[in-house]
DNA sequence: TCAAATTATAAGGTATGCCTTATAATTTTT
DNA sequence: AAAAATTATAAGGCATACCTTATAATTTGA
């Protein structure tokens, strides 16, 4: 199931609006908390009901779903990402990075949130005190020497790039795209199934070639 | 007018796809980028035509009028500086960096991206060597003791924050949103009108004073 | 308990930006 | 100059996500 735009923002609304994981939030506050008309939001609420996004309780009001939590906590933590960083390396003061952030939240992909979360040393809360939840899935675009043996993946980026481990890669037809599996790690390198051949990937390029996994 | 992210899309790509300024880009190269068929290019380029971005030529194709090309260079200053600021600071490659890239320069507002100029030491060109256009318009978001004397304009943002400032800002009624005019610039302070008072506001604080000239 | 207030649902509409099919106009090629 | 290819334009459709108006169902409170 694709999860939209606006998908996400009903969903990390309910989130935060609801008093506790377990009672309805009214339809009301939903309505109230994006200024839309009753009907739009009752619509809506029967969509994400119907993909299953959430419980719909008529005249009570909705709780989210297993997936659909996982949503909003996903969401959550890219927006207080982007909210620290727009806070602490661009200066930008909180009432505006909150708005932004909830446009940036859209728009990058959660690796690229995942690369902000280091850059800006993994912070445990957002700029006004609230927490930012962890990861959850294991997190799919890792380091070679990160991925356990046996695991299937694409390869996603070789990060950070150089000429010299460019034409590696190419040589090892590692470049990104490629499906590898991980044979064996070993303290100095990975040797990893590529098409049907295997490749032993020294320890120092392994970190900077990224898998997803599947 | 309202410039919409995909009149901004196509701006962006007239720009890019063009051999030069007065030679008209057919619409089937529009197409070709884009993946879309023809009947929707013709469309949408009506459009932009009607609304002033571009002229068309039918049968030879599109131009930029001065309009929709300072779109299409705010667009692409945007794009190079989320492409360096991926690349650079994210260390994501360089070919996903572009398509990020490709979302975020519609999500930011241009004073997060000038914010960005400033944190990676306003670079000159994007990971591949491509220029930045420079900022045209003077800008927008300047803190108070840049903006000439006898400039209306609103405040826009405290940076950074401090708690001691903020106060003193409430005091002075220069919370964000108020209209300002700049009525003296001194060495050790700017003098401004807020609604029917003068306040003086000293050097330091007017460095963390934001303002959107109008 | 019964009226008032809230909530649900149906029906029809708007804008954006894409689609296909079909026909007309123009340009290019032979 | 005529045939072929390209380009323009009309007409009708689709999905998303909002809107209003109107009616029905349920809950709440006096």
């Amino acid at each position: 199931m694709v999860v939209g735009e606006r998908i996400e923002d009903y969903l990390g609304a309910i989130y935060r609006l609801r008093k506790t994981a377990d009672s309805p939030l009214p339809l009301a506050v939903l309505g109230e908390h994006f200024g839309f008309s009753p009907v739009s939001i009752h619509e809506m609420i029967q969509k994400l009901s119907q993909q299953g996004w959430l419980h719909y309780h008529p005249y009570r009001g909705v709780t989210l779903t297993e997936q659909g939590e996982a949503v909003a906590l996903a969401l959550l933590r890219r927006h207080r990402l982007w909210e620290r960083f727009l806070t602490d390396m661009l200066h930008i003061p909180w009432a505006e990075a909150h708005d932004i952030a909830g446009a940036l939240e859209h728009a990058a992909p959660e690796a690229v949130t995942e690369r902000l979360a280091d850059l800006l040393g993994d912070p445990a809360s957002c700029p006004h005190g609230a927490p930012i939840p962890p990861l959850t899935k294991p997190y799919v675009d890792q380091c070679l020497t990160r991925v356990p043996v046996g695991a299937q993946g694409r390869v996603t980026r070789i990060t950070p790039e150089s000429a010299d481990l460019l034409r590696a890669v190419q040589a090892w037809g590692l470049l990104p795209g490629s499906r590898v599996s991980v044979i064996e790690r070993r303290q100095d390198a990975v040797i990893v199934q590529i098409e049907d051949k295997q490749v032993c990937v020294p320890r120092e390029n392994a970190d900077a070639i990224w898998i997803e996994m599947f």
